[in-house]
DNA sequence: GCCAACGTTGGC
DNA sequence: GCCAACGTTGGC
């Protein structure tokens, strides 16, 4: 199974929102490597929900319930969009500035190349984090 | 609001 | 095919 993050900013997108609809439709990406990461995804798979610019921390975890089709939200093929559904809300936000603190953490894509909006995980890095969002506090 | 890090575009 | 200029993302 593979792991995956990918980020929203909350104004557009909110992992509250997503709780609330259950599933949604991960489109509007326009850059090749979210777009690559995009198509390499599974039914199954597990992805963090991350809110960047305001929040700066994982909150959720999601599931890849519809693998990539055409981007409804543009005529131009070259992108895709996938399905999710809300999964667990982690009880802890982990936020960024602790994932960097994190030794084991230091090769997330999430910290090296800061630009990326969907990125894949390794399991292990995966379950830190979500470790991390089950803690209280 | 600033700026670093990228990605994209377009002239040559 | 190079590279300068420009645009965008996102952390601070």
């Amino acid at each position: 199974m593979g792991c995956w993050l990918v980020k929203s900013e909350p104004y557009e997108y909110s992992w509250e929102q997503l709780r609330k609809d259950g599933r949604t439709y991960w489109d509007g990406v326009r850059n090749y490597q979210a777009r690559n990461h995009l198509q390499a995804m599974k039914k199954g798979d597990a992805v963090l929900f991350y809110h960047s610019n305001e929040g700066l921390a994982v909150v959720g975890i999601a599931r890849v319930v519809e693998e990539a089709y055409p981007d409804p939200t543009t005529d131009d093929l070259r992108w895709v969009a996938v399905g999710l559904e809300s999964v667990e809300t982690l009880k802890t936000p982990v936020a960024l500035s602790d994932l960097k603190k994190d030794r084991r953490l230091q090769n997330l894509a999430l910290i090296k190349q800061g630009r990326l909006s969907v990125m894949p995980l390794t399991k292990d890095e995966f379950e830190i984090i979500v470790a991390k969002g089950r803690e209280n506090q």
